[in-house]
DNA sequence: CTATGGCACGGATT
DNA sequence: AATCCGTGCCATAG
């Protein structure tokens, strides 16, 4: 990755900064936070000045940059701006604003903080630091390796207590984390899940009462204990397997479906966040395109002045230092400029997904808004792959997925078979859905529900009845 | 005969 | 150029 960049400022200045500007746009956060430490430490030219924070809500604030926050009228708009939060994200030195996100205890592991992240709003003092403990006793499979009771000796709190935040951390994203054993996550899933759709009674009992055939699949002995046909416990073990993870720690963004394992930067910062002034829903939207490093980048005017003065090897040198690092901060400023816009409309276009949930989603494609903003599709494509949003209501979603065709159809899907009174085919759901304007094929029916994880009509039916 | 899942094709996306 | 996704056709199960 340097050396490209080492290569592409050799370059003429236009290819290089068209080139440099995609590679940093196609960046997270946390990729972009390196790319930065490192241009930053292996060019003198380049320097870091110092952070400033708005006078009013402490928040930082970009070097010439008046406060997003507070500065702004309200109105309809959405605010788009870039921050500096640092310390927000990475646990540097935590000073005394009024960001409770700086009360972190700093965790090292990504998992542990992502999860960290989830709850410490609904958490005190007292409980954020038994949930961090907690926390840092995960293995990678998401399940806790210390027994409760032990939390609770080395907290100095009863076990109650412990297992009151347990709770709440097993119902944070990757749902089921920080449980016992993959029974215990099992349940909570379920528990989860249930809230949102029909669940076969038996998938519990089967996980209460006889995990352990469960996992070695001998379904005849289920079939045997449970009263049931074999059959049954062939449907209920598919309903589990689809929709149900053991090892919350392993599973894939939000979505279950598709577990290619090899999914590494499952837990990210998010590179955006989408939220209300003061979590009040009246008040101003605020969008903040994430910057991992406090302060401003900028070429150092002293090297720029030394290079007057030095002479013969050194000046190529320091010439080239300094033509990198203003190339360097020219397009990073590029990025945030585009990465700006993008959003920016994205947000104008998907506000009521944003406020209202998946249905509201507006089918929008990379080429449209590509058009829109008059800028190359695949800087579109570049900008938003990899990148996550973390919404108003916390959860952080992929910034694809704002562009996904099928998700509106999807949990509109979802809705009409929760509220079905009989089990519907699908090609009758393919009709009803047609009648709401969503144009599917019947065999596209079909594979959502599998992404949903919801078995078929006929077995539907058999599920509901037993329960 | 009907409902579903598998395979493969074509267009969109990256 | 490679990959993903919706869809049509066909085989199979009920």
């Amino acid at each position: 990755m340097l050396q490209q960049i080492h290569y592409q400022a050799l370059r003429p200045q236009t290819t290089a900064h068209l080139a440099q500007t995609m590679t940093l746009l196609s960046l997270t956060v946390d990729e972009l936070r390196n790319q930065i430490e490192t241009e930053l430490s292996n060019n003198p030219a380049l320097e870091l000045v110092e952070e400033r924070r708005c006078p009013t809500c402490r928040r930082l604030l970009p070097k010439q940059g008046i406060c997003p926050v507070c500065s702004c009228p309200q109105n309809n708009e959405p605010v788009v701006f870039v921050s500096a939060r640092e310390d927000f994200y990475f646990g540097g030195e935590r000073t005394d604003d009024d960001y409770p996100e700086n009360d972190f205890p700093v965790v090292e592991d990504k998992l542990p903080t992502y999860v960290l992240r989830q709850v410490a709003s609904e958490l005190t003092r007292e409980e954020l630091s038994v949930a961090a403990y907690l926390l840092t006793h995960l293995d990678d499979d998401g399940l806790l390796t210390v027994p409760l009771a032990e939390i609770a000796r080395y907290c100095h709190v009863s076990l109650l207590f412990v297992q009151r935040i347990q709770q709440i951390i097993q119902r944070a994203d990757p749902i089921g984390v920080g449980s016992t054993s993959p029974q215990e996550a099992l349940l909570v899933q379920l528990d989860v899940l249930s809230e949102s759709r029909k669940v076969p009674q038996l998938a519990r009992d089967m996980i209460m009462e006889a995990m352990n055939l469960l996992s070695r699949r001998q379904y005849a002995e289920l079939a045997r204990q449970f009263h049931v046909p074999i059959r049954q416990v062939q449907q209920v073990a598919h309903f589990i397997s689809e929709n149900l993870n053991p090892f919350p720690g392993r599973s894939s963004w939000g979505d279950g479906r598709q577990s290619n394992g090899s999914r590494t930067n499952v837990y990210r910062h998010p590179d955006i966040l989408i939220y209300y002034v003061n979590d009040d829903p009246s008040g101003q939207l605020m969008v903040e395109i994430i910057m991992p490093i406090s302060g401003t980048l900028q070429v150092n005017p002293l090297f720029r002045q030394a290079l007057q003065q030095t002479s013969g090897e050194n000046r190529e040198a320091c010439k080239e230092d300094l033509e990198r690092a203003s190339l360097f901060v020219k397009c990073l400023q590029q990025r945030n400029h585009t990465m700006k816009r993008l959003i920016q409309r994205v947000v104008s276009l998907q506000r009521d997904f944003i406020l209202y949930g998946e249905e509201h989603l507006n089918s929008i494609t990379r080429v449209q808004l590509a058009r829109e903003l008059d800028v190359h599709e695949s800087t579109i494509s570049r900008a938003v792959a990899n990148k996550t949003v973390q919404l108003p209501n916390r959860k952080i979603i992929p910034l694809s997925a704002f562009f996904d065709r099928s998700l509106n159809v999807r949990s509109v899907l979802c809705d009409l078979i929760s509220k079905e009174t009989k089990p519907l085919s699908d090609s009758e759901l393919a009709e009803l859905l047609a009648a709401r304007g969503f144009q599917v094929a019947r065999r596209t029916v079909a594979k959502y529900r599998a992404m949903e994880g919801i078995l078929p009509a006929h077995l539907r039916r058999a599920v509901s009845i037993s329960k």
